[in-house]
DNA sequence: CCATCTTTGTGCACGCGTTCACAAAGACAT
DNA sequence: ATGTCTTTGTGAACGCGTGCACAAAGATGG
């Protein structure tokens, strides 16, 4: 997972738990694959497997959503498309803001998954003076200097933050400010925002951090005898001062 | 959080909870930055505020990795700097493709994140022909056809997709077969990979979907009342057949 | 050497999320 | 109408993650 819930520790929102939220727009997609292809109907277990989780666990998260589905046949796909639409509030359209039009903010304004799903580009906001006007996907690059104004009047409430780690947290502040509740932020750094607005991250650098992480596990237990890396943790742990392994325990203080 | 591990459902690395392993990446961006300012040492209460967590969760973290840290004091800047680094299998580099050099796989090649930290980009590859030869980020971009020879001949493991969504799982195959053993999606795909894969993914418009639900939620509250938003949702779960709201209920079956 | 003060490291309890396993519900055939 | 068969919806158990609160450890000053 590439992101992290900053804000709203473990609210349950209305009553449907937040890793079901978190879900919804992959069982979304498969539905609407479905959908494309005419299928009319499909069973838990389909769905499951289309959206790569357990088959229990989609109906225990359809089940928050209502009692929709008919037993012995499976769910309705159309109605089930609309219904999570619905839930996740795709049925209206909502304008969004991108701050930050360099490599990844252009590459942000071009990806087609924005529109195709309730989402509208309403603006792309840049500081750099020589941007402005330019257009990039087809949309006119306007200053930072007109942040509040282009926020305020077109009700923009979802902000993307593409800029340097440097300038997010002062951007951030402005978006907050002008009006935007809910920000998606792809500036390695962490944010802090007043309650009641959402922050989610999206941090490249951590998910190969994590990565390497398992595939360090990965070739260390593949040089152990096989079977028992239990053995090596065990012999670790014996010593006192934590896992320390082959490595000099050079504490510089 | 804008992704989520798919394969390895709980797998207690070596003892260190996944949950803790998202994390050490956060730590140690604070602690950089820490290190560039020569602070020597930094208390639990001091760190778990720039990396945006609670301070008791950082030391039990720590707690996971050894007994680091020193009490009345607390942590060596540059000494913790290096035990995370080790963990996260940083000490060395790991050589790195992309995949599908559109406009998001440019984004991430210049992206500065990936070579301050370990990653070198061993590889830019792409199935336009047109592309072949034309450097980006100063790495001349090669030929789909000569994917395996090229991690093969490079040592690679970690494989980065950006293609777009109908090619993610055939690209996913061949960078399998070819050795790698983790993968960072960013195809909004749903990826299936054997045993022993690890992958992760990033999904722009599923982070929006979520921050739009939250987003409507918000409005819907505010238009309550005040306070007593169970009202609403009383009268909702008092019909028998879920929460429809002032929805047509048009079952199409 | 002793007292005090700061900060770590962790035992414990609690809540969320996942999974199993099964009863209830409906479709369908006879 | 009745029985059978499929698939949903959910009660219950379990495990992981989080946060509180405190005892242990060490630094520091007298």
């Amino acid at each position: 997972m590439a992101t992290g819930r900053t804000h709203r520790p473990a609210t349950r929102s209305r009553g449907i738990p937040e890793a079901t939220v978190a879900r919804l727009p992959l069982y979304l997609r498969a539905l609407t694959a479905l959908s494309e292809r005419s299928v009319p109907t499909v069973s838990s277990e389909e769905l499951a497997a289309a959206a790569g989780v357990n088959s229990a666990k989609l109906r225990k998260d359809f089940s928050y959503l209502g009692s929709y589905g008919t037993r012995g046949v499976g769910y309705d796909v159309e109605y089930l498309v609309y219904q999570i639409s619905r839930e996740l509030g795709l049925t209206q359209d909502w304008p969004v803001v991108i701050v930050g039009i360099g490599n990844l903010g252009a590459a942000l304004a071009n990806y087609g998954g924005f529109a195709s799903r309730g989402f509208r580009i309403a603006a792309l906001i840049d500081a750099d003076p020589a941007m402005a006007g330019k257009p990039v996907a087809g949309i006119p690059v306007q200053h930072t200097d007109d942040l509040e104004k282009i926020i305020k009047g077109n009700g923009v409430s979802i902000g993307v933050i593409a800029t340097p780690a440097g300038a997010a947290q002062q951007v951030c502040d402005r978006l907050v400010g002008a009006g935007v509740t809910s920000i998606l932020n792809f500036a390695p750094t962490v944010l802090s925002v007043p309650d009641g607005v959402d922050v989610r991250k999206v941090d490249l650098s951590i998910e190969l951090q994590i990565l390497a992480f398992h595939e360090q596990r990965k070739a260390g237990e593949e040089a152990l005898p096989d079977g028992l890396p239990a053995s090596a943790a065990a012999a670790r742990e014996s010593t006192d001062k934590g896992p320390d392994g082959d490595v000099p325990a050079v504490m510089p203080a």
